[in-house]
DNA sequence: CCTACCGATCGGTAGG
DNA sequence: CCTACCGATCGGTAGG
């Protein structure tokens, strides 16, 4: 028992602060083209001393892959309510996946997104299980939209199409000043469901 | 006039082959996951050889995104046409546009995509002129769907979101058996337009 | 968590 | 275009 809450203390401390700084490294460089001895300097260590917490440099990616899927699935299943209407569950999920990829901070899935190769094969098939869930609920949310008549056709395709809109978006958006997610959120959606405003 | 000549069969010979063994590297391995050693090895060359051809590696990114967006400009002009109805236009660049990236071969557009933050700011700043080229006949054949009626709203919004949806497929497209880039495009043009199908 | 170090590999070069 | 090599940097380790 005081060795789990040690464990979690741990965690929460300088572990915690390596994934974070590998995070906006990996995403800011590439998994490559960030070093070990960047990581480490980013929080104060020395180049050997990373290793102390993780095993290898693929350790860390996988860490910051796992926190961001984890973060990822928890906020986007807050969001999920059984009784909205397609369109408002639709908007509110566009919103929690911006906030995800676009937020400072928010470092994770973009390097999951973008740097998905490097990890192992085993590492991959292990973290697509969730990613699976992640999917899923993006998938019910589209078939909900299709349902309501908001979308025809190929709705495993729509998911694709609108995910892979939003994801691209990374490589291209600039925040500024007077626009919000929110503001970004009804432009995503208003695209997408356009045939129906 | 012979020295032009030799130089040009001299850029269609082991210079071409250099550019092209390169471009599949990159996207299978990343800028930084692809050494020259490997480069050289997949051209029959020992690895100081390639430096022959070019002064360093990130010449050699230049190269591979200069011929994309050479071959990628030449085809999409091919199926610009004045008189074309706007959803028969907006069809044709988005088969065009999924051949550049998924076909076979074609890796050179994807390096860019992917690998953009690789390049040099100065060499970024040369090329994103073209890009711009690239850019302005889609926002046309895009603003040409706002005025027939089939899109409303932002119309360099919706270009971005076209284009993400598109660029995204590299990450998850895989070849299937029966299903060409001609199915496909319609299955994008059917979702893209489908409020009036 | 630091110090001091390892072998491997990297991009690139000189000389032919 | 090859041979033989360079200094720099990489991920990782031993010992404390």
């Amino acid at each position: 028992m005081a060795r789990v809450l040690k464990e979690q203390k741990h965690d929460d401390g300088r572990r915690g602060d390596i994934v974070r700084a590998a995070a906006k490294l990996f995403r800011d460089k590439g998994y490559d083209g960030a070093s070990m001895r960047a990581i480490a300097n980013a929080v104060g260590m020395q180049c050997g001393s990373p290793f102390y917490h993780f095993a290898s440099k693929q350790d860390i990616l996988v860490a910051v892959v796992e926190e961001g899927l984890r973060q990822g699935l928890e906020k986007t299943r807050a969001v999920v309510k059984p009784n909205l209407p397609a369109d408002a569950q639709f908007r509110a999920l566009v919103k929690v996946h911006l906030s995800i990829i676009l937020e400072d901070g928010n470092d994770f899935i973009p390097v999951m997104l973008y740097n998905w190769r490097c990890l192992d094969e085993v590492h991959q098939r292990r973290l697509i299980a969730t990613k699976d869930e992640y999917d899923a609920i993006w998938q019910n949310a589209v078939n909900g939209l299709h349902n309501a008549g908001f979308l025809g056709g190929d709705t495993k395709f729509a998911r694709l199409m609108v995910l892979g809109a939003m994801n691209f978006m990374v490589t291209w958006y600039k925040p500024k000043k007077g626009d919000s997610l929110d503001t970004l959120s009804d432009k995503v959606v208003a695209f997408f469901l356009s045939q129906h405003a």
